[in-house]
RNA sequence: GUGGAUGUAGCUCAGUUGGUUAGAGCACUGGUUUGUGGUGCCGGGGGUCGUCGGUUCGAGCCCGAUCUUCCACCCCA
């Protein structure tokens, strides 16, 4: 859990509804409720459902809640870095698998609580980290077993620049959200969209080549410089992306195809450059990986030009991906070797030595904890498709020879310990 | 946040235009030589039909509310 206003205002509008906020406890959420119960604009008629005006919600909001559940791995780490910045050495890179919460109704793919795992560097400008982070990307999916998969790359700056060129700077965030739709909504619905988010008719006209672009890599980023000529920021955003493509061009990639989206918008609002996300081919989920880069994400905690690139799996769409797609192995097969049947306490105290012995042997080995009906303990052995199984009933203590009955052929020997221990091994 | 569905045994689901003791498969359990699994055969336990309220002589089936889960949109991991 992080306090509630290291949270608010990182993630965008839509963002920060999607926060689970977390009650105050106790005496002071008492205080809070008696504070509250003086303010005029609260009445009791708009204690009702139907008259909630959101000036009152975000009071409620405000007063009774302090604490918030992490909504990403990104800001809690940033203000970690500056909260333990004279203990950190520069740059720093660190990973970590926690789960994070977003407030949204779940659907397929979608989850209240979900785990993801990061990976980032900061401290560092280099454009060598953002190389770094495409190779893990590559590695790790590609290790999981899959095929095919993409890493769309993008770039704050050239969304700041597309925005410049069409003379709407501060429409940045709307532009790109639009943009973002193309390939779902297509051409006509998104420039419905621009215009109804305030474009006119001559600034919709200006950013059409946009939607144009196509080709390979190398052919959007030249049809990009041109439509970017005159922003210097977007030409910055180009030679940064070009830099990254070529870098990892050379060192070259497993599975992954790296592809240049310019349609790529995450909503997040920290992101300063590169831009990435991940999205398999094989299967209908939504991105599996995100990621980016934030030139000054630890400056609204007090640490100035601290940049940071980091990226994230989407721990369980991968599963689900994975699930989908069949990439688990049958079996990870480290079940139990041999079963010893439980006949009652004396054998079960007679049996207990002889299941450490194969055991140090090396030799996975189980005793039934309960003197439970024999076929049950059979059963359970059949179940869980164990090997062999040992009876040591009355005859056995006396001879001291083992009843090792073989699972698969329902063969059956009289043997000791130490030729079960060699049969096996 | 918007819209649409769902909710019957542990699990997956049937349940006819509302009508007597609500069913199946799997799972569990007992028996089939009382120290033996996998296939077979015979038997058994288990459900206040999400919850609350309403309509009706009578509701799992109709109506309302509420909760749950799921799906799409939005957004994203």
């Amino acid at each position: 859990m992080e306090n509630r206003e290291t949270l608010t205002g990182k993630y965008g509008d839509e963002g920060d509804s999607l926060i689970f906020n977390v009650m105050q406890r106790g005496d002071k959420l008492v205080n809070e409720v008696i504070a509250l119960k003086n303010l005029d604009e609260l009445t009791s008629s708009e204690l009702t459902v139907k008259n909630f005006n959101p000036s009152v919600k975000n009071k409620i909001v405000n007063n009774f809640t302090d604490g918030a559940l992490r909504y990403d791995l990104t800001v809690p780490f940033a203000r970690y870095v500056v909260q333990h910045q004279n203990e950190i050495s520069f740059p720093f890179k660190r990973y970590q698998i926690q789960p994070v919460w977003r407030a949204d109704r779940p659907q397929k793919g979608r989850y209240r609580e979900f785990y993801q795992c990061d990976a980032d560097i900061i401290g560092s400008d280099s454009l060598l980290n953002e190389v770094e982070l495409v190779k893990l990307f590559d590695e790790v999916l590609t290790n999981l077993g899959m095929k095919d998969f993409s890493i769309k790359l993008n770039n704050r700056k050239i969304l700041s620049g597309i925005a410049e060129v069409i003379g709407r700077p501060e429409m940045i965030i709307p532009i790109t959200v639009a943009i973002d739709k193309l390939e779902k909504i297509g051409l006509e619905k998104v420039n419905e969209e621009l215009t109804q988010r305030g474009l006119s008719d001559n600034e919709l006209r200006k950013i059409q080549p946009l939607f144009q672009i196509e080709g390979s890599n190398a052919e959007k980023l030249a049809q990009l410089s041109s439509f970017l000529k005159e922003s210097e920021i977007g030409l910055k955003g180009i030679e940064e992306t070009q830099f990254i493509l070529n870098t990892v061009a050379d060192l070259g990639l497993r599975k992954a195809k790296l592809e240049v989206d310019v349609t790529l918008a995450r909503g997040l609002d920290y992101y300063t450059g590169a831009i990435f996300e991940v999205v398999t081919n094989e299967a209908n989920m939504g991105s599996i990986c995100g990621g980016g880069r934030y030139a000054d994400l630890t400056g609204i905690f007090g640490l100035k030009d601290m940049s940071g690139v980091g990226i994230s799996f989407g721990a369980d769409r991968i599963y689900d991906v994975m699930e989908e797609l069949n990439l688990f192995p049958e079996s990870a097969n480290t079940a139990t070797q041999v079963l010893f049947i439980n006949f009652g306490d004396k054998e079960a105290a007679f049996a207990l030595p002889l299941v450490y012995q194969l055991r140090e042997a090396g030799i996975r080995t189980e005793l039934y904890p309960d003197a439970a009906k024999m076929k049950k303990q059979m059963k359970f052995a059949n179940d869980k498709q164990i090997p062999f199984t040992v009876m040591i009933g009355e005859e056995e203590m006396i001879s001291g020879k083992l009843s090792v009955k073989n699972m698969e052929n329902g063969e059956q020997s009289t043997i000791t310990v130490e030729e079960l221990i060699k049969s096996i091994n």
